[in-house]
DNA sequence: CCATTTTCTTATCTTATGTAAACGTTTTCC
DNA sequence: GGAAAACGTTTACATAAGATAAGAAAATGG
């Protein structure tokens, strides 16, 4: 029902965290599910309690919170990827989060709940929860430190340059804009003056 | 030679996330270190690898990254709280944090490494480990979310009525400016407009 | 207790960014 | 294939923030 191959880029993904035994890892296979988005929909809406997370096989997403209306998008999914609204699964409360596919998106995920089910019966899977959490800590805090030492036009290059540079150049520069804080305009401009040196 | 409740700050910070039996926290106890600070000192510098984490018992504390000779202050550590450059232990390189005394400060530590051994040792501390992580993403994640969707104007008089306030008033405004990414200049502008209302 | 340092505010000047609008190009999708 | 939408750039203008400097008030320390 669900292709091997996509199981086993989820299973490659959770190995490189923790080392699971062959008994261990099928303690996750029930809860699996697959999910396919069109481009401009949305996985996990604003204020609801979608407690799903799962990894991206094909396809982009990003995520964004909304305030006044504007939208401000802090984090780009890309294939081989955890995604899901982490915090709103952990705290238990509706997400802040909206997660939109920027393209045709082939998901893979399972419940929130059913890991938190394996962390109670095997210490394996307790420690991939851990391991997943400092993972996510660390990205968040090197996001941070970026935003507040870095200004835009710093960290436009530093995007681009990264690991993600050819998936990055499909992404529409509205979005990219949005993920620097700054404005579509604003970022032309930078472009410009980068283009200049 | 350590005060039994000193300790016992510790042990309750620690018991609100994860029950342990008497042996489990026994097994902290050999790795404790009294620390004093005064104010100023700086308790973990930038570049080094400083591996111990622990709490405050008393005082405050701010950690910042400096760039360009510029700081950026972006946390405050009040009394009952954990201290350390644990994204530093994590990823075992050099903290890019500087955590400083901004008052004199009373602190009980451990080697970040004994925790890592206790994750192998009891899975209780391994999940101890994990909600550690959950609630340090869980923060960071807030944090970086009022910083991205709320202008300093919006997050000063947040940061003013949190659960904090007394505690902040007692801090430099230019620390506080600094830690919602303005100059004090703007800080005070910010304030005069506010009275205004 | 007084001199020094730190802290906070105010004023001026400059610069960068957002808003709004216009325009050409590319992409999307009936 | 062609109309409509989305996209990226540019311009003009208004606004907000940073830099800098100066001064008053408060805290600190010898």
């Amino acid at each position: 029902m669900i292709a091997d191959q996509d199981i086993a880029v989820l299973k490659s993904a959770i190995l490189r965290f923790v080392p699971l035994t062959a008994e261990e890892w099928d303690l996750l296979l029930p809860a699996l599910a697959y999910h396919h988005l069109s481009k401009g929909e949305k996985w996990i809406n604003e204020g609801q309690k979608e407690q799903r997370m799962g990894i991206v096989l094909s396809g982009n997403m990003r995520h964004y919170y909304t305030r006044d209306g504007a939208e401000k998008t802090t984090y780009f999914y890309f294939e081989n990827h955890f995604v899901g609204s982490y915090i709103s699964a952990l705290t238990n409360k509706p997400s802040q989060l909206t997660i939109e596919a920027l393209t045709d998106c082939r998901l893979l995920t399972f419940p929130y709940a059913h890991l938190q089910m394996l962390y109670e019966k095997a210490p394996r899977w307790e420690r991939f929860g851990r391991l997943l959490a400092e993972y996510l800590a660390i990205g968040l805090e090197e996001r941070m430190a970026g935003l507040l030492t870095m200004s835009p036009e710093e960290r436009y290059p530093e995007l681009l340059h990264g690991n993600k540079q050819k998936i990055l150049e499909r992404i529409p520069q509205h979005y990219i804009a949005n993920y620097l804080g700054i404005t579509p305009v604003s970022l032309s401009r930078i472009r410009k003056r980068l283009l200049e040196k």
